[in-house]
RNA sequence: GGGGCUGUAGCUCAGCCGGAUAGAGCGACGGUUUCCUAAACCGUAGGUCGUGGGUUCGAGUCCCGCCAGCCCCGCCA
């Protein structure tokens, strides 16, 4: 309801400015102009909107609050526009002035969402206002594991967060770029490929020779060796020059590697129904020497200690010096935040030279927001971050076992992504057998199958985008697959139950035209329906997908009480078609809002 | 030492631009099924919003101090 929203703000500022022509000139010319302090109401029984404007001119104009409210209402009441929309204001507690909707209003609400396929939901402009980068890319920068590596719990938050925020920003219409920045260039390769070179060289020059697993094993040998023997540190340096260096032995074991990581990340997107482009670090590896370039020419470059610096401003470290953001290593070498630099550099540069993006978010834990606020400071001071646009590190929390510390498996390792997903689908298997044997229900193993895969991810994905994201994230098999309470669960067995009124007789497609509503459980339900377009809009601006959470448990709890308490199928017409048409639209919000964030839907469960 | 984040019911968490008596869920306790999937619904109990100040008509929310936990701070990402 934006636009009900944005048309009674404009009538609350001209019944204000009718109401106090003085003060609303001196407003003006203050520069603070009148706010009717327009917001949801903060309770049902308070109506549709509350507005609040009339508190703070108690004292500027030396009235009570009711009576300036009572002045505001007046003026209100004499414009007809207004009482189109909204019954007669009532004035509650110190001034507040509740405003309700008229019931026929909301039922046209109702009707023009039946009939949208976006259910109300505007797209972003395609022609800008000229001001920045309209229509311009927004980069999603989200996932971003490393090759040679599995995916493990780390990479969690990052791919189910940042997939989400590109399909909000892809729904509202924004083309998206969401980028997979993989870990694929730097020391980690040298150690690597010279570990190999020595044990299993056969893994260099043939693909598929071992497997994941193994090098995985190999990797964490490599680390062992090179924090410890300095001779196979050097080889491990060496070898990365030849690789950087485009040296055709390294180049082909480089390729192989990324060549298997790559297989393996996919099969963990596909489950998970992700869309990536890959562009890792190696991608920018062209552009490292004319980022320190620049930064030369820029006068932003510092050589302290043999390393080229840039020196951040309002950062001081432990002797008070400014810290640096070392783009050189003594020994010649770029290091993540030259690549990281380079990247901002080539996603904001007009095509085709680079992405021409109007906007960077990038989708990361929280422990890395200082090198982000450095990494952007010298962007911006290097003049890469152009007018109009805008970068955001979008930073998450620890993912944390019950003990409150960082989630672990039993023996201490590091959790496997593909086993953390296995687990959630097993847990929901069993679950759902056990609940089948309750319920002398008989379903077929691909129903089984397809319902325990559908409920186990949707609940880890859930789970994880339903907290807000910038605090540490408790994981719990248990809780995020528990049937009842704010989970993936209860939510599709709300969208389960519309199903069965359909399959039970229930037309869907029909009944648009004469809605008529008497319950207020029905009311209540449009109310929640009518909320979507502002909550999306939230969630756009916060980037913060647990509002949209929020949303549907709540729009699932109205549901389940109207279908507890108000019968459908067996109504009488108009009420049947009217109810009907509300499961519908219910529904399909479900649908869409649980889509967004990357979850699908079930008929049956 | 500097910086960041966090601290709200027994547990897990919401809390939007500062607004009415601080909200959910779980767990606990009590109820509801000839009826569209009870994976549901209804009710009860449960709070010094870490702490001390300040700002103001009004503070969980903004500012300052303090306490506790986690994270980051020179060539890993």
């Amino acid at each position: 309801m934006l636009s009900v929203l944005d048309a009674l703000n404009g009538q609350l500022q001209a019944a204000m400015e009718r109401a106090f022509p003085e003060a609303t000139a001196e407003a003006r010319q203050s520069g603070v102009p009148l706010d009717p302090q327009l917001a949801p109401a903060s309770k049902p029984e308070f109506g549709d909107f509350q507005a609040n404007g009339a508190l703070p001119l108690a004292k500027p104009l030396g009235q009570p609050p009711r009576q300036i409210a009572q002045a505001i209402v007046v003026q209100l009441k004499a414009d007809p526009s207004f009482a189109e929309l909204c019954l007669d204001p009532v004035i509650a507690g110190p001034g507040f002035i509740n405003l309700t909707l008229r019931p026929e209003r909301l039922c046209a609400e109702v009707a023009a969402r039946l009939g949208d396929p976006r259910l109300g939901v505007p797209r972003v402009a395609e022609a800008g206002t000229g001001a920045g980068r309209d229509g311009a890319p927004v980069v999603v920068d989200f996932s971003s594991p490393n090759i040679a590596k599995e995916m493990h719990v780390g990479h969690l938050r990052s791919t189910i967060i940042g997939d989400c925020l590109a399909r909000v920003l892809e729904f509202r219409g924004h083309p998206v770029l969401r980028l997979n920045h993989v870990g694929d260039w730097g020391t980690q390769f040298g150690m690597l490929i010279t570990h190999l070179k020595q044990v299993a060289p056969e893994a260099l020059d043939t693909a598929d020779a071992v497997d994941l697993g193994d090098l995985v094993a190999f990797y964490r040998q490599a680390k062992a060796r090179f924090d410890a023997d300095e001779a196979f540190q050097a080889a491990s340096r060496e070898e990365v020059v030849k690789l950087q260096g485009g040296d055709p032995v390294s180049l082909k074991a480089w390729r192989l590697l990324c060549d298997q990581s790559r297989r393996e990340f996919q099969t963990i997107y596909g489950r998970l129904d992700i869309a990536l482009s890959e562009r890792g670090e190696s991608f920018y590896n062209p552009h490292l020497q004319a980022v320190v370039n620049d930064l030369r020419a820029a006068g932003l470059l510092v050589v302290d200690d043999g390393a080229g610096c840039v020196f951040l401003e309002g950062v001081s470290g432990k002797d008070g010096k400014p810290l640096p953001l070392i783009v050189q290593k003594r020994d010649g070498g770029f290091n993540y935040a030259t690549t990281d630099l380079a990247a901002i550099r080539y996603r904001f540069a007009p095509a085709p030279e680079g992405d021409g993006a109007g906007r960077v978010i990038y989708v990361t834990d929280a422990g890395q927001a200082s090198h982000f606020a450095g990494v952007f400071q010298v962007a911006r001071r290097a003049g890469w971050i152009p007018e109009g646009t805008s970068v955001n590190h979008v930073p998450f929390g620890l993912v944390q076992g019950d003990d409150g510390k960082k989630l672990k498996t039993r023996s201490g390792d590091t959790v496997r992504l593909r086993d953390l997903l296995d687990e959630a689908v097993e847990r929901a298997e069993a679950d759902l057998r056990r609940r089948l044997a309750d319920e002398e229900r008989t379903e077929g193993d691909a129903f089984i199958q397809q319902v325990a895969t559908t409920v186990g991810l949707a609940a880890v994905k859930y789970a994880d985008l339903s907290t807000n994201r910038i605090t540490n994230y408790q994981f719990s098999f248990d809780r995020m697959l528990a049937l009842s309470g704010n989970t993936a669960p209860y939510l599709l067995y709300a969208v389960v139950r519309i199903a069965g009124i359909a399959r039970r007789g229930g037309d869907m497609a029909a009944a648009s035209g004469d809605l008529q509503f008497s319950e207020p459980q029905e009311w209540a339900l449009i109310r929640e329906l009518l909320k979507l377009d502002a909550v999306i809009a939230e969630v756009e601006e916060e980037l913060l997908p647990n509002r949209l959470c929020s949303y549907l448990f709540e729009l699932s709890q109205v549901f389940n009480r109207f279908y507890d308490q108000v019968p459908v199928l067996k109504a009488n017409e108009p009420a049947r078609s009217s109810r009907l048409a509300l499961c519908r639209l219910t529904a399909d919000t479900l649908k869409l809002g649980l889509g967004l964030l990357g979850i699908p839907t079930l008929e049956r469960m």
